[in-house]
DNA sequence: GTTGAGCTTCCCATGATGGGAAGATTTAGC
DNA sequence: GCTAAATCTTCCCATCATGGGAAGCTCAAC
């Protein structure tokens, strides 16, 4: 299987296989006479749960751990779900960064009047006094 | 007053106001005998503003466009407001895609008994069959 | 007057993804 | 069998915001 047909596959695009594998992330693939990358199932096996792994957020590290665990056949459970438990703090984190942000703008944006008139509450709070 | 004195006063990190600088989001300041930037109240005061900004959530090219219209003493509040209600979509948006991920990635760990043994729902998401 | 701190510019790195070029090869249409 | 299009290869560059660090100049303090 053609990389083109893998990324068909698995989801993931021909780019990002190329650049998994220059970090490392997976193992150099079999070439062909014409030095195409030939890929199996195995493979697309790994990359749908590269791409799977992302999509929950995980960093390429995170998924190089990840992954190491899943090859192992006999890895604790517990190593997995401590790696899944920091992410998920780590989720709730910027998920509460994030909230914090649309707090504020959001109670600026309904002090705003909106119009053509010049004054502004959020370039007030913008460029107010130190707090 | 140098950079660092601008960076302590604004809170904004030396290295960062030359970066400012160099992308044309502040115009270059003036400079001493030494060539050393010298900076004045105004330019704190924008660099504060920048430095809010950038709590809020707000791009480099958003706040070019803020900076923009906070020096402009006519403006009508009304752009200020679209800008920044269009951000606030983003920060939402974002919200709901990280939620989505901790929703599910919570789910694994609940079900992951996580101690010495190898099975584990959250590999075998990570892993299972296309759906 | 030496030393340490601060300033200058310049280059490089991050993390995940993609665009695009130049060149080789395979595939499809005729 | 020939030509054109698609696909592969590697390599470099860009993103976005931030920072590390080097090499060299300048300033302040003791």
């Amino acid at each position: 299987m053609n990389i083109g047909a893998a990324a068909q596959a698995s989801g993931v695009s021909a780019k990002m296989i190329r650049h998994y594998e220059a970090i490392g992330l997976l193992p150099p693939p079999a070439r062909r006479d014409n030095s195409y990358r030939d890929y199996g199932e195995p493979e697309v096996h790994e990359l749908r749960f590269i791409g799977r792994a992302r999509k929950l957020g995980f960093s390429m590290a995170e998924i190089g751990a990840l992954l190491a665990l899943w090859r192992d056949r006999g890895r604790p459970s517990r190593e997995v779900r401590q790696l899944a438990v920091r992410h998920l703090a780590d989720l709730e984190q910027r998920i509460a960064e994030l909230r914090g942000m649309a707090a504020t703008l959001a109670q600026l944006v309904e002090c705003c009047h909106g119009d053509a008139r010049p004054d502004c509450p959020i370039l007030d709070e913008l460029g107010g006094a130190p707090r």
